[in-house]
DNA sequence: GATGAATGAGGCTTCATTCAT
DNA sequence: TATGAATGAAGCCTCATTCAT
């Protein structure tokens, strides 16, 4: 008798316009219509689904997020590897080749740590976000310590140091490329993951590198 | 008979005026009228001494950087180091306990990049800052692989990598900080620098360290 | 095979829902959403039941006045009663205390009042509501002048006179009730309908008043 | 140096846009781009002059009480009266013929009434300005009382109730005038007056009465 | 230099109503 | 009957910018 519910397509619709928009125009700059029109769809609709905009902003995190978990499930948490591949595989899949593939998720990235400042709602997913993927570098520092791989007194510290330098990076990258050297975001990193380990970690060789 | 041209503090005063109220509120959520509350002004003034916002937003991230380069050169140029003193001072300059003592301007520079991905203008100045500091730092590396101290053959990569994990922990720091654990960014990030140069860096010892 | 029509009820349900927004929010706060949320109905349905918003309104003011005058039958037709009694009965009605047992009926009915000055289909039912109140005291006042228990010259008039009183206090109390000393409205209604009707009315003791 | 303030002008003009759509729309009906028009402004400046509508709003009434308040004033205050003349006088300002000369203001009065009911900034205004309008009245049948013209026990209620009758005829003559027998308000109201406070009060001979 | 009125565009959001299912 | 998606118009309000004084 009613009409079956498409809500969770649309929102995902929404939200990957707003990626769309925001990616180039910042979020303030994504006026509804804006998104409305990279979804293909009216701006009354775009409220029917979403309260206000900020829920859309929530949306299209939670999205990249869920992206990048999963991105990075199928990197590390599969195969078996020692602590080091794993180390190697996590800087990997974040400043590695693929990782430029998707630029608007960079530029998302780093545009929603800065609605984060002032949106609380916001910097708590985003903080959520960082937090998952710092815990899950631990794990494999941690792991690394008990195994006598790694040497480090304080492996969350560690973990977040890396996940720092990364950030870093994705905010370099995206704003000023010119200032990092072609290619040498992954291996500095990785020989910066060195110093704090204390354990080599060898680059992967699978291809190029920037 | 004209009255002396006030048209410089003014300047400062409006670009002031745009950092506190950006911390808070974002670029575009800082107004015209807003900032020129700020700095105790009316909006009219405002656009009599720039000719539109992103001018404001130019002078303010000038203003920014010019202070930081300042508080560079008082911490790091003035006495004789060893290039690996000078690292620590570089890195101490920014994550080390004063780092924190200015907020709006943390929040300032994490927004400004964001600018930075749609204005080119500004991704000039924000690139050119971030040179200008990649610059400093890597002439104090390859000072110290001059003299044997340092290895690295790449310096500008061992700056870049430096600059970006000191960029990154202002972003988590900024936004969350409790991925953060009190305490471990100067001492993480001097980690990370000996694994990049093979040289020891000793944290200093002038008080407590975040 | 089909199914009975429920439309009576579905109605009667939506009017009523109407009303119960309308009260706290107005004739044009009162969303079709919100009104059918009220009647636990969705939107849709609403429409289905009714052609537009202000066939609802007007559902609901009949539903009202059907309420209404069914009080006043209960109240006055039924006994056999005095011309004076009657006229007592009438304002005790509207006045006594248990008019104001329904606040929300009180605040949409001064709503309508402002809606029917400028929807012409509104100010026809309301005014046509007023008119049957006023023909039912006209009716009993004439009756008192025929029996010389009343004197006055315009039964009509009279009448007009009293529903205006009471009309007024309906406002006042139910917008400045402050205004009005407690439990004085009835009792000065019916001294100044004493006025009008130069007879001795006599205040029920039914119990407090307001 | 600095522009001459208008303001205040701006918002009388403002505030009778209102007055003038508001009567014939409705208050929700009264749309800022339409109150703009009928004061010959753009919208931007009504909101640069009124943070938002309900100012306006409020403006409006305190304009149309101050306008009422004066008209009494010049009615009652002035030449030197017995109190039943006062009382006839202050009927005859608000039920007489010159009260019809304004049925803007008499339906924004009505129409405010209703947005008192959930406006509580509203709410008070309307509410102060009833209760002036008492105060005034009571203090009229007081000075009766005590110089033994009139006899009630309660002034204060007896103003009220003259008010409510006179709130009540606005009402049906704004909303349904064939109600009320022509030329009848003014004449009513005061035997109604009679009957409260037990002396006779005069209709003014002057002219026409409705 | 400085003020504050004025403009016009545009943004977010709400909503009555329609329609496919 | 009933549902809920969809539309398109409009509303309130904000704002960068301009301009007369």
């Amino acid at each position: 008798m009613s009409r079956p519910s498409n809500t969770d397509e649309r929102r995902a619709q929404i939200a990957s316009g707003l990626i769309t928009v925001m990616a180039k125009h910042g979020y303030d700059g994504a006026s509804v219509s804006a998104i409305a029109k990279a979804a293909a769809l009216t701006p009354g609709l775009v409220h029917y689904h979403f309260k206000n905009k900020q829920e859309i902003l929530r949306a299209a995190l939670a999205a990249l997020v869920a992206r990048h978990e999963r991105r990075l499930d199928e990197q590390i948490g599969a195969s078996v590897q020692t602590p080091q591949q794993k180390v190697v595989a996590f800087v990997d899949a974040h400043l590695g080749l693929g990782a430029s593939a998707d630029p608007e998720a960079l530029a998302c990235w780093i545009l929603i740590s800065g609605e984060a400042l002032r949106q609380p709602a916001i910097q708590a997913e985003f903080t959520a976000a960082v937090a998952a993927l710092t815990g899950r570098l631990e794990s494999i520092i941690a792991a690394g310590c008990d195994s006598w791989v790694f040497r480090h007194p304080d492996p969350p510290a560690a973990a977040a140091a890396i996940v720092a330098a990364i950030q870093g990076y994705f905010v370099l990258a995206a704003v000023s490329p010119t200032v990092i050297p072609r290619g040498t975001a992954l291996q500095s990193t990785l020989q910066m993951a060195e110093g704090l380990l204390g354990a080599r970690l060898e680059v992967p060789t699978t291809g190029a590198r920037r």
